[in-house]
DNA sequence: TTAGGGTTAG
């Protein structure tokens, strides 16, 4: 501090006539700081300072904070942050409202910098509003590594063991896809408290990282704790999040019915949420109902309601949605035109596609980014201009992750449309990046075996071997009246195989007769090849041809239940609504890697634990 | 006696 002070001496100002004595000098000190904590405005505010300067407390810490809280709440960072820098003493408090400042106007790359020159300052130590506002910015980057360093810091200082730093850690942890070190946070925690922000970030944690079991376990674990904290409306929002990536609708449900007993219905956040888990769940009817009665400005309620339609295929429907957007003058982000781009993939919209990715960034003022360029690929792909894919591809710059959807959307192109060449370059593209590397390796072996490359199949299918990279089978799951069944991919031990089978072929030979001319091995071989002209393109939107083919790699595998599958199908009274309901289950279809792990846990645990939170009073 | 943590679309 001594430092600071005799750098910053010779500026600091004289001291004012105004101040004649302490009673003096206090009063009206007093009386600054409740006219700053009531200013709204800048106006005032820019008064309030002057008249500070004026009367000599440009030097006093208290005041000055009071200053620079005022300026972080009206958004003015820059002269809070010219305030701090004046400053000859700045203390725990300044640093921390500055730091803070920087979170809340989304520059926290700028708050960790900050936080690194109060430590290279050495004349403040950081105390528990500091390390929590420190975490939340490394939450915000997901930056694990740096948020890992922090954490040593703490766990030296005399700051650890506090509810609030802790629930923050716990979150970082969480967005930094760490859910281990998460839970061990969090269950360190039991020795000094938990609360309702707690068990929220630990929910949220679980839910963010495809592991709604264990966030529904741990909401289970907050009702039957010992806590008077009531869920509220952030946590709720994080456990119908949970429900929508089990897909499990009789969960979601019930949870809806959670949040009905609590009053949070009507709540945005949690209104989106539940759009978003019915949409997932495969009940596009309800996903509606919750925006219509929700209806509001809110560009985030919008563009979940794009992405359902979308998902759904229903493009036509969500570009009407995207043009009231505009008309209500409601400003798209980049996901809104995600959204838009995604309706056009899963509905043969290409030109519409197209069209919509040139001009985002002139009409919308969104830049299109490499997700933007992905979802372009990947339907340029589906429909067979695989070229354009390629060549388009090619122009993009990716890092590691983003590139890994980008290469294996063309790779998925290159299946589809038995294009060697593509699946060779993406696929080599996707190794050397070290993505995934499995899939890779066998897209590339088979399609090396395509082309009579034998050797170099062979030789790659042994150097999977050495490197461990063992594909493993794949699996879906489907729930019926509250049981989930697990899929395999090409058992086809079912004693019903031949029936499914009947039916498909029935399917396709009516879809036919309405005039699709889908490739005549669609049903065996998995492909569709679209060649029509825009009229019936609209209907095969309708019909989800694209999805059937995958539906049939889902309900060809065995079990008992599949006959009732079958038997849904033909209660339908056409084809159209057929295909919805394949559409649907298809929507329902989730990869998962561990079977036995998700096995256990339906088993475990079903919606009868969230049915007793819904009943209790 | 000023500063701190958790929610929704992707």
């Amino acid at each position: 501090m001594k430092k600071r002070f005799l750098q910053n001496v010779r500026f600091a100002p004289a001291p004012s006539p105004f101040v004649q004595n302490d009673f003096f000098h206090l009063k009206t000190k007093a009386f600054l700081i409740h006219k700053l904590s009531e200013s709204t405005n800048l106006f005032l505010t820019s008064l309030l300072h002057t008249l500070t300067l004026k009367i000599g407390f440009a030097s006093d810490t208290f005041t000055v904070n009071h200053l620079i809280n005022r300026y972080v709440k009206l958004r003015e960072i820059n002269t809070a942050r010219k305030l701090f820098d004046e400053m000859p003493e700045p203390n725990v408090v300044s640093w921390t409202s500055v730091i803070s400042g920087y979170n809340d106007m989304g520059q926290s790359q700028t708050a960790l910098c900050m936080f690194q020159e109060m430590h290279e300052d050495g004349y403040v130590s950081p105390n528990e509003y500091t390390f929590a506002s420190v975490f939340k910015a490394c939450s915000a980057l997901a930056e694990l590594r740096i948020g890992k360093n922090i954490h040593a810091r703490l766990e030296i200082s005399r700051c650890r063991g506090n509810t609030v730093v802790s629930s923050s850690l716990v979150d970082m942890y969480g967005k930094c896809n760490d859910v281990e070190i998460a839970r061990r946070v969090f269950d360190s925690m039991i020795g000094y408290g938990r609360n309702v922000v707690s068990w929220t970030s630990m929910i949220t944690a679980y839910a963010q990282n495809a592991r709604g079991h264990e966030a529904i376990e741990i909401f289970r674990s907050f009702n039957a704790s010992s806590t008077s904290d009531r869920p509220n409306q952030f946590m709720l929002a994080s456990v119908i999040s949970a429900c929508s990536c089990l897909g499990r609708l009789q969960w979601g449900r019930v949870a809806h019915s959670v949040v009905t007993r609590s009053g949070y219905e009507s709540n945005n956040v949690v209104a989106t949420s539940l759009l978003d888990m019915y949409a997932k769940c495969g009940s596009l009817s309800c996903a509606e109902k919750i925006f219509l009665r929700n209806r509001s400005d809110s560009v985030i309620l919008y563009t979940s309601m794009i992405m359902a339609l979308a998902k759904h295929g229903l493009g036509k429907a969500a570009l009407e949605l995207f043009e009231e957007i505009v008309a209500k003058r409601i400003k798209p982000n980049y996901v809104t035109l995600l959204g838009v781009l995604h309706a056009c993939s899963h509905s043969g919209l290409v030109n519409k596609g197209l069209e919509y990715l040139n001009t985002m960034n002139e009409k919308h003022g969104v830049t299109p980014d490499p997700r933007h360029y992905t979802c372009v690929v990947d339907m340029l792909g589906r429909f067979g201009r695989v070229d354009e894919a390629y060549d388009l591809a090619k122009t993009i710059e990716v890092g590691a992750g983003q590139g890994a959807l980008l290469w294996g959307a063309l790779l998925s192109a290159g299946r589809l449309h038995g294009r060697v060449d593509i699946v060779g370059e993406a696929s080599k593209r996707l190794i050397q990046s070290n993505q995934q590397v499995t899939s890779a390796y066998v897209a590339l072996s088979n399609a090396y075996a395509v082309t009579g490359g034998w050797e170099d199949s062979e030789s790659l299918r042994l150097e999977m071997k050495r490197s461990g990279n063992v594909k493993e089978r794949a699996c879906s799951w489907i729930e019926i009246k509250d049981s989930v069944y697990v899929f395999h991919a090409g058992d086809l031990s079912c004693d019903e195989s031949g029936e499914i089978e009947r039916f498909l072929k029935d399917l396709e030979k009516r879809m036919k007769e309405r005039g699709h001319r889908g490739s005549s091995s669609m049903i065996t071989s998995s492909s569709v090849f679209v060649d029509v002209d825009e009229e019936a393109k609209e209907e095969m939107v309708n019909l989800h041809c694209e999805r059937l083919a995958l539906a049939y790699g889902l309900i060809r595998l065995p079990v008992r239940s599949t006959i009732r599958i079958i038997n849904n199908l033909r209660m339908c009274r056409d084809c159209h609504e057929a295909f919805k309901l394949i559409s649907e289950i298809f929507e329902r279809k989730i990869v998962v890697r561990d079977v036995n792990r998700y096995r256990f846990k339906s088993e475990s645990f079903d919606a009868k634990g969230l049915n007793e939170i819904a009943c209790k009073k």
